[in-house]
DNA sequence: GCCCGGTCGTTCGGATACAAATTGTACGGG
DNA sequence: CCCGTACAATTTGTATCCGAACGACCGGGC
């Protein structure tokens, strides 16, 4: 509950701040508000029908997508997620000390691991995701179904431009300094 | 670049998965949209304008809402950014270290905390601002304007549903049964 | 004046995330 | 057959992040 600062009215603010600047205002509304929905929607999740299971909502997110796509090689399944491949490791192997989730060889190319649900993970999937969908019907109660596909859709879309261009972009704005190293993370080695 | 895996896709096997379940699809696929469209801008602009700068995504977020607010109370700041209070005072200190954030306290209050920019900081968000609404307008420009102002409408209905409804929600699901403890987070000292 | 419930910001334990380094496997050419 | 390159998952090191616990502080009641 924000109290008296309503997400509007921060924008009206962010308006008459940038007076003199010139702005894509539209662009900066859609941006701000979808973070920030994404996390209001992740911490409700987290809180109602995950906290009951146990579950981070990545590993949520892990199983479900083993559960749509069936048995999948690992990167395959952090592509889907949208972790990196290191998270995944551990991730899984939470899941398969829970019993949840099986890794196992794959026949022919030894550097392969795949992922799949065993019995008691299809059964679980059966019984929260109903709960889990439950809540996403909640969160977006105020809207309707037709709006939610043309929100799916408009985000969708944001998804495509930045994964099908955005390496391109990236490289061509800072063309061509050093990327500049991320501050987390393991050190190069010297 | 997600390779042949289309999310278009992963929704059609999701809905063959889910055949004989019922299952609020327009929802689901709105909040699925949701998180990954929100996760990849974010990537997009850590590894573009935001690292060029050496600030995180969330540490941005908090110079922005400073900046646009002007001087706040830091809990004000932390609802805002959508952090909690305890992350914001990491955050605040590493922001004050590399000055562009100055702390200060209340007058009367000696309980409160005053953030407000310093006047690099006021310099550094009018510098780096426009750079970053760039980007914002680069991972929307498959929509028009008005199909932003849309999207930024329906994502504010969803905080806004989950802000004055999620807690009362939260509590009768779980009716009465303990709400079931985090399991990080600091322990008693008993 | 002094407690005492309530409200701040801060501290800190545990979990999670990323990316570099590492380890292990596959495969084509000498 | 034995390399070297390519590519897989995993390990490792660092940085966050959350939220419960905590200590400082406020203001009302006695």
């Amino acid at each position: 509950m924000p109290g008296q600062r309503s997400i509007t009215e921060a924008e009206k603010l962010a308006e008459a701040k940038l007076g003199g600047i010139p702005v894509r205002r539209a662009q900066m509304a859609a941006v701000a508000n979808m973070y920030r929905a994404a996390t209001t929607v992740r911490h409700h999740l987290e809180n109602s029908v995950l906290r009951g299971s146990d579950l981070t909502w990545t590993a949520f997110v892990v199983l479900w997508v083993v559960w749509v796509w069936g048995e999948s090689e690992t990167r395959h399944v952090a592509e889907e997620a949208g972790i990196s491949k290191g998270t995944l490791t551990g991730v899984a192997r939470t899941l398969e000390s829970r019993g949840l989730l099986r890794r196992s060889a794959h026949p022919t190319d030894g550097r392969l691991v795949l992922l799949s649900l065993t019995d008691e993970g299809e059964e679980f999937m059966r019984r929260v995701f109903p709960a889990f969908n439950e809540e996403e019907a909640f969160v977006t109660s105020r809207l309707t179904d037709e709006e939610c596909l043309g929100l799916a859709d408009a985000l969708r879309r944001v998804v495509l431009q930045v994964e099908e261009e955005g390496e391109d972009r990236r490289r061509s704005l800072l063309d061509g300094q050093a990327p500049a190293p991320r501050r987390s993370g393991r050190r190069a080695q010297s």
